[in-house]
DNA sequence: ACTATCGGGACCGCCCGTTAGT
DNA sequence: ACTAACGGGCGGTCCCGATAGT
């Protein structure tokens, strides 16, 4: 039956999430592959076998990582209401993500890193950014169609709320107990929001 | 009699440069010691006697371009006009950094990556933030106090503007063909001064 | 019903075929069983099913090819004439040999190598050589006996031919633009005759 | 003083007579640098930094090994006499290599081996070869002039020598007591000029 | 102040072979 | 007969830092 595949699936899995596990702890270069398998509980070979390489799997986390913001970004599209309100209702998300990838965030802070002097790795991490930047591109539109908005090139209006999401998450991950950054985050968009609007 | 002292400071210095291309280059954990030292044209005995180890060299590199950064602030202080119009002013120095430290900015970025587990690092990378974010939020106190900014909690106004700051740096570092960021910084400055302004 | 047998019989084949082919280019130590496998599209468990180690496949291609050598050399024994223009007369066959070992010679020669170690391999690789100088010093014999050889010990002149012959192959596999490697085994072969002839 | 420097050169042989040791004994793949540093008592970190790699030693016995081969012929080139007995008195050479190389041949042997796909190895392997072959056909040359030798194209004719040098060689490592070498090529020698000679 | 030499260690990648399963 | 998954282990390379010597 399926029993073989099950449970190869469980241990590519077990993998992963010892990576992420490690990577978050001790960083990418700190992290040895003998140290994930460790964790995972399974030889070297079984990691060879379900990844190319250490970089593999950090690419695999990469994209699922993305992957899943852009879910609960499309989750949060079918926003009733005027585009200003529906920024708006996006600060829980980012404080969300402030939380909960606390630990994962700088994991992806050190793929960036990576990502300047990769070519492959910049492909996979830079993508994604371009897709936010085109949702949020396509929100703008929407608000200055239905009059909420001033009119702005709609693509640096969406490169600006993504850096302004970015610097607060990098100062959230950085400095945590530096200040109330969900708080921050809801005020940065507030005022954003605020000064797009026509008036 | 200075000679001697000389020559060793000019090592050093060469030293420190060296250290600085690598590190853009190849980032930390890929530059080694020796490629160092070879790039410096000294031996690895030299080093090891200006500096205590490869880690000091980069804290050293951190410092010296986070005085640089905060002493270009310190230039502007001297705004004349209200706060609105003194921050706006301030795009050009965004922009100036954007593009000056195109190359640099990398290596911080990752070691801020470092600074999240390593404690000294920590401390050397976000005092300078939090001195900057001093900075601001008295600028905005100031706006207030003349009546030309809405009321915030200048701590978090603060934030939220060198979030913005670093989210486009960010951006600009990653993906630099994908857009014209420094169009982004001056329209993200323009909207969030908008927004904190009164009406 | 032979339908299985068949089938088991083909993918050995191919996976002889393969190594080959693998050998051949990377040479037996780079050649990793992995890469047979994937040369011959079939699982290393059916390797491990029709051979018992890397090493077993080496040899079996190895006694193959020697044997397909005493073939060639036994098709010839038939040969009219006397004894020096049976001699001269092989000197297509070496021609022969040059041309189409050239691509699987550097992987007996590697054998050889590890012959000198392998007491397994040291007597498949060996036999034959002597199988070849009985036949060679047979032929001297019956020279000797005709009155055209001048007397010598058979064994030891056989040993001269073989070794001019290895000579030769060796030279054209190493350097095969170097020079004209069938005219030196024909006048090789010649002059090597002329002085052993009884005038 | 210069005792530094005497002590890495001191340690720089060391390394190579203990690569030389173990190539020799387990061939190149089978020996591992930890082995070769063990031998030779120091550490990994005094290997690397002595050799780029594992594969320049053997490149450096590879082309030691040529030169003093090349060596000893320049010795004989002041043979007096004609050239065929100046040829006849090299078997002696001859045996002495087979003699003391016995060793080391089998190194060279994997080394040739790898020659046919590396191309730094190829040259490094036949370039002394090729020198070889000018030797000997600017002496059968000489033979000709002084109307000793027959005509023949004297850069055949050298390849013939080298390559029958070379068999002899190849036979009395891989079968040391299936023969009398020394005898075989004394024989060979003899016969090839015999053949050579005008009558 | 600066160098050459060296020590000790660790890491990634791979490899050969086995076994549970089909 | 054949496969996918896995185990255990090793090998070359490199790296950081120390030391002995000038």
């Amino acid at each position: 039956m399926a029993d073989r595949q099950e449970r190869a699936e469980a241990t590519r899995a077990r993998l992963l999430s010892a990576a992420e596990r490690c990577f978050a702890r001790s960083g990418y270069d700190a992290t040895s592959v003998a140290e994930v398998c460790a964790q995972a509980e399974v030889s070297k070979g079984a990691f060879y076998h379900h990844f190319d390489s250490k970089q593999a799997v950090f690419l695999e986390l990469l994209t699922a990582w993305l992957d899943r913001l852009e879910g609960q970004l499309d989750e949060l599209r079918i926003g009733q209401g005027d585009v200003p309100s529906g920024l708006i209702s996006m600060s829980p998300l980012l404080q969300d993500v402030l939380r909960s990838s606390a630990h994962q965030f700088p994991i992806y802070l050190e793929f960036w890193s990576r990502a300047i002097r990769d070519e492959q790795i910049r492909r996979a991490a830079i993508e994604p950014f371009r897709r936010y930047r085109r949702f949020f591109a396509r929100m703008l539109e929407a608000g200055m169609a239905e009059g909420s908005l001033r009119m702005v090139d709609p693509k640096i209006g969406a490169s600006v709320l993504i850096g302004l999401a970015i610097g607060v998450l990098v100062q959230g991950v950085f400095d945590p107990s530096g200040g109330d950054w969900g708080a921050v985050a809801a005020e940065g968009i507030r005022t954003m929001v605020r000064g797009m609007e026509v008036n």
